[in-house]
DNA sequence: CTGAAAGCGCTTACAG
DNA sequence: CTGAAAGCGCTTACAG
């Protein structure tokens, strides 16, 4: 530290000086006992005075002391922080995945360093590295799509991964089960009638694209039926190709009973092409989908019956399993987590 | 520390134990150095033979050396961190929030501890007990909505009010200037020739609304025009609402040519009834709207003009001027920034 | 050029 | 019941 003699700097700072924060020291001082018995006091440890401690806590309270977690930390060998590495923060994944996480961890017990890597490897060590310093007691790591993405390998804390799994079954992981969510899907359309079933597939390069189709085909073979148009169209995850797929559906397979949209953009798109034609949702045709994303599923005519793939949930098992293994029971490998059926308007009338 | 003796305890505790991370004392000892002088080689200080130097780098290097952060902010008195306290997660406000004061901040030069109150104060309160504690060096408080919130106060750190303002205004707050928002809107549909312009509002209770309002019809009487309908039509930020303030607006007004939406969900259900009321968009009428939001401006047909709030932009305003206010110069009221226009095919034809 | 010492703010045995 | 002392991991004058 340099010292600031000139008087113009003097000023300027104290125009602006804070008060300096109060420490432990300053509590004992102003309580007339000792900083050891200061910390006891505060701390509720046994073999203090109650009118020590009682001294001790109102000076605490009015000087405003706050414990300095840092010094805390440093000595327990805990920060009681987590570092959550993401991919996705523009995208929907991320976000209920931390509040999941913050719901497990209990509010105010452990505090989250969120860094955004933005899919550069290059800003993901950079981040990493950042956080290791920091101390944290373990890392969620959150990727934007189900395709297994590269391990971080062995770090000083334990990792989770969550919505991308690691590449390395050495790791623990945690994705939403898209295959079962093609299941729900298929059971929901066949158990209110449906027969004739098609299905409008996302980008077929992500393994949720095609892990819902295989659950789809599952199901569908289950209930001893086949997919209607013989195989999926495979597209990508929006409203355009929603429109154009349902166009081509509908010329070729007429008689079709429902549609399964890979995403709600996709079902969203379905739904304009199906109005224009004259086609009545849900009486003639229904239609559902993935994703539950409220903003789309919501504002539709009807409004859509969808997969909800239960981020939070991801996120609250991820937080599990991350103190699980901070408390030095590691579990690893790829665990698929069930979603769930919310049911609208576009499959059952009046819903 | 009470010890573990117990043998089955001390084999599961083997099994699963991670080496000790390594500090600086390692560091010194296996380079065969002090700790003084293993500190000065790693951070570049004078004074330090060059081969002592390379010995202590590569012998950091080899053991994986990272230095305790924790250790270093309590010597500095600064950790390099900043709080972002926000209310509205699972919305689209603080993501863009934060990634623009992630740029501000320089990638890894500051870390950002994310909390959600959920608007609860309490629950506030109790992150903010927290960050506090943490001794961030600054913190971001992002609320909901444009209307004023309840100033924290006075704290031991400096605080930036993003979107949703403080009411005190010796607190520092940034919020998307509305009005402005509103002035952008016309005046683009005056330049490609509007002239009959009606609005569907959103939400009355927002001032957001209300300000985007204002500037709507500011612009309309610089333009020499008034607002067609007479006054604006209040109602949801929905498609719903879009969709029903659309059939009444044409059937009291079929001569307009441009109707301006609070938001995209209210142009997207707009764009819904005019396509089914056989109007042409943008030949006959032109749809413009607020917020930008991609999934939703996007994917309808045509794609919508919308004004942008520049989020982003916001974060990085509000990652400065934390640092200008860390380092001693604050500054204080309600700075109100420019939104922009993103032009696409609702007001002009193949844009 | 190198290292012993003090200190950041706290907690925990340990003596009294 | 209370307090002096050691120590968490690091940095920075200060002596040598």
């Amino acid at each position: 530290m340099d010292a600031r003699t000139s008087e113009t700097e003097d000023a300027a700072a104290a125009q602006h000086a804070r008060p300096r924060t109060p420490t432990l020291k300053d509590v004992a001082r102003l309580a007339g006992v000792s900083i050891a018995t200061a910390s006891k006091a505060l701390n509720g440890r046994d073999n203090v005075h109650p009118d020590t401690r009682r001294r001790v806590v109102e000076t605490a309270e009015r000087i405003s002391f706050t414990p300095n977690s840092l010094a805390q930390s440093l000595l327990a060998g805990q920060t009681g922080t987590v570092g959550l590495l993401t991919n996705d923060l523009e995208g929907r994944f991320s976000i209920p995945v931390l509040m999941g996480a913050e719901d497990a961890f209990g509010a105010g017990k452990m505090s989250v360093f969120l860094c955004d890597a933005r899919e550069d490897a290059i800003r993901e060590q950079y981040h990493l590295h950042a956080l290791l310093g920091r101390r944290i007691d373990g890392l969620i790591v959150v990727g934007s799509r189900t395709d297994p993405r590269p391990s971080l390998g062995d770090l000083a804390v334990p990792v989770v991964y969550a919505y991308a799994p690691s590449d390395d079954p050495a790791d623990c992981s945690l994705v939403p089960d898209n295959v079962h969510a093609g299941h729900l899907a298929v059971e929901h359309l066949v158990a209110t009638g449906r027969t004739r079933i098609a299905h409008i597939g996302g980008d077929r390069t992500y393994d949720a694209a095609r892990a819902r189709d295989t659950g789809i085909r599952e199901a569908l073979a289950a209930a001893g039926l086949g997919l209607t148009g013989g195989e999926t169209l495979f597209g990508s995850w929006s409203e355009q190709w929603g429109r154009a797929a349902t166009q081509s559906l509908l010329d070729r397979q007429p008689d079709l009973d429902a549609i399964i949209c890979g995403s709600d953009q996709i079902a969203r798109g379905a739904l304009d092409t199906l109005r224009e034609r004259g086609v009545q949702v849900p009486r003639q045709v229904a239609v559902a989908s993935f994703d539950n994303w409220q903003i789309l599923a919501t504002g539709s005519r009807p409004q859509l019956t969808s997969i909800d793939m239960c981020f939070e949930a991801l996120g609250r098992a991820a937080a599990d399993r991350l103190v699980q293994a901070i408390d030095g029971r590691r579990t690893h490998g790829v665990e698929a987590l069930p979603c769930r059926l919310e049911v609208r308007g576009s499959t059952v009338e009046g819903a």
